[in-house]
RNA sequence: GUGGCCGUAGUUCAACGGUAGAGCCCCAGAUUGUGAUUCUGGUUGUUGCGGGUUCGAGUCCCGUCGGUCACCCCA
């Protein structure tokens, strides 16, 4: 038999990478909750309809879609935003406007896996819908800057690339454009900078547009164009405004999106985008089948890019270190020297725990030695020996290599007061 | 979906077409007066899988699965 591995884009998360992923997780829930958001979550399987209605039939290649013993057509979702318009227009009478929630959760997509991109990811989404008005486009913007800060991603390592499709609208309408052709061109602006010159140039000609038009248009859209005026000036109050970067050139693919987009991107690496957002004030309507019109806008970032740049980033990268040693390290490692006194090392092994303090110990008979490795290990602060002094406890800082004693009836309090100074040891820079 | 590179012990990697090895990790023991050292010993492989070429394949060829990177796409 050969083993099973798992399954192509799917991950494994031992301890090392969970601690990683938690840390991630943590750190989006904790600046969402600072702007005021309120974390809900979807189901991860839905009807594959659910994704046809918003995406069109022709996505449904990149969907894991299966038909249930019930004869369901179902699909993992490869995105959240379907599932929150759905939740948000079938009770938003319950809900005071505006409407600011978040989720974390597992999405997949059935693609062919690469740096920065596996099949099954978790992306941190936040959205605000019942308000139109460019002060939501800033907030998110703002939260997504503060999310990479939080991070310890500075303005020297990230940037967001701001644009707004009626910019383009009001471009292809000059032009005398149909609108049958800006999915299109959109298409051809998404790869501007990628793609060859004559290639763009054909297919500009191809409906009615010349690459020097857009060119000279692109050059115009500036962070003056009035279409960025009300943002600008609220992200330049909050001091924020020089994270952000005008580039005409983000579309955001062929999506909902109707009015202003962003991008973060990391600006030292080439890695792919980390997050991605904006204004899709048409989606309720048509999810609800025009029954709920509600402006919304929102933006998605995912762990798996986001991994990448933290591991890239120094700053980002001793945050992380340091958060990791906190959630895997323990407060004390408790050593039974002499085996008679394990009855009375369990009794404070339980104290302690009580008491909310991370104890770990050996389960059999080990020497001494092999027990104060066993804490150096576990990256305990303390060792609490318990030997033959007993009903005297010795309590061994592993770090100052300093040691006191105590009688084992005031040991949970003697720890707590220890565990409260401040640690003295090697510095973690 | 297309293409490049890669699959050898738990892990990181060696091995000219000629008997599969090392470091680390892990486990046990010794020493270190109740700790970071040192020493000794030990487990582990159908060389991803399946075919082919060859006297002989980890090595060359084909297929397949997986990893990785790029393209496509990126909700």
């Amino acid at each position: 038999m050969e083993p099973i591995q798992t399954v192509k884009g799917f991950r494994d998360f031992f301890p090392e990478e969970c601690a990683v992923r938690n840390y991630i997780f943590d750190t989006w829930r904790s600046v969402a909750r600072r702007y005021g958001f309120m974390e809900y979550e979807g189901p991860v399987l839905e009807n594959t309809d659910l994704f046809r209605k918003k995406s069109g039939d022709e996505i449904t290649s990149q969907l894991f879609c299966f038909t249930t013993q019930g004869k369901d057509d179902v699909s993992l979702r490869p995105e959240v935003t379907p599932s929150l318009a759905r939740m948000a227009t079938a009770r938003q009478r319950d809900f005071k406007k505006p409407i600011k929630w978040f989720q974390i959760g597992s999405c997949f997509r059935y693609e062919a896996p690469q740096a920065g991109r596996t099949r099954e990811f978790v992306q941190f989404n936040a959205d605000i819908l019942g308000d139109a008005s460019p002060a939501t486009d800033a907030e998110l913007i703002a939260m997504a800057i503060d999310v990479m800060r939080e991070f310890g991603v500075s303005s020297e390592d990230f940037e967001i690339r701001l644009s707004n499709r009626e910019i383009w609208n009001g471009f292809l309408a000059q032009f005398n454009i149909t609108a049958e052709h800006t999915p299109t061109f959109l298409q051809i602006i998404d790869k501007i900078e990628r793609a060859r010159s004559e290639e763009t140039e054909k297919k500009l000609n191809g409906i009615g547009l010349t690459l020097a038009d857009v060119r000279t248009f692109m050059a115009s859209a500036d962070e003056n164009h009035p279409a960025f005026a009300a943002l600008r000036e609220n992200l330049t109050a909050r001091g924020i405004w020089q994270h952000v970067r005008i580039d005409a050139t983000i579309v955001r693919g062929l999506a909902y999106y109707t009015g202003t987009v962003f991008e973060v991107f990391d600006r030292k690496h080439g890695l792919r985008a980390v997050a991605g957002g904006g204004r899709y004030d048409k989606l309720c309507s048509l999810m609800s089948d025009g029954k709920v019109d509600m402006p919304a806008a929102g933006f998605a970032m995912g762990d798996v890019v986001l991994k990448l740049l933290l591991e890239k980033t120094p700053g980002a990268q001793m945050k992380l270190t340091c958060a990791l040693l906190a959630a895997s390290s323990i407060d004390a490692y408790v050593v039974v020297v002499d085996e008679a006194q394990r009855p009375h090392a369990l009794a404070a092994v339980q104290a302690l725990r009580a008491a909310g303090i991370r104890i770990d110990y050996s389960f059999g008979a080990q020497k001494a030695g092999k027990q104060f490795q066993a804490a150096e290990d576990r990256k305990a602060r303390f060792a609490i020996v318990f030997g033959a002094e007993y009903p005297e406890v010795v309590i061994k800082n592993l770090l100052a290599r300093s040691q006191s004693s105590v009688p084992v009836t005031g040991l949970v309090e003697e720890v707590q007061r220890l565990l409260a100074e401040p640690a003295i040891g090697p510095l973690i820079a």
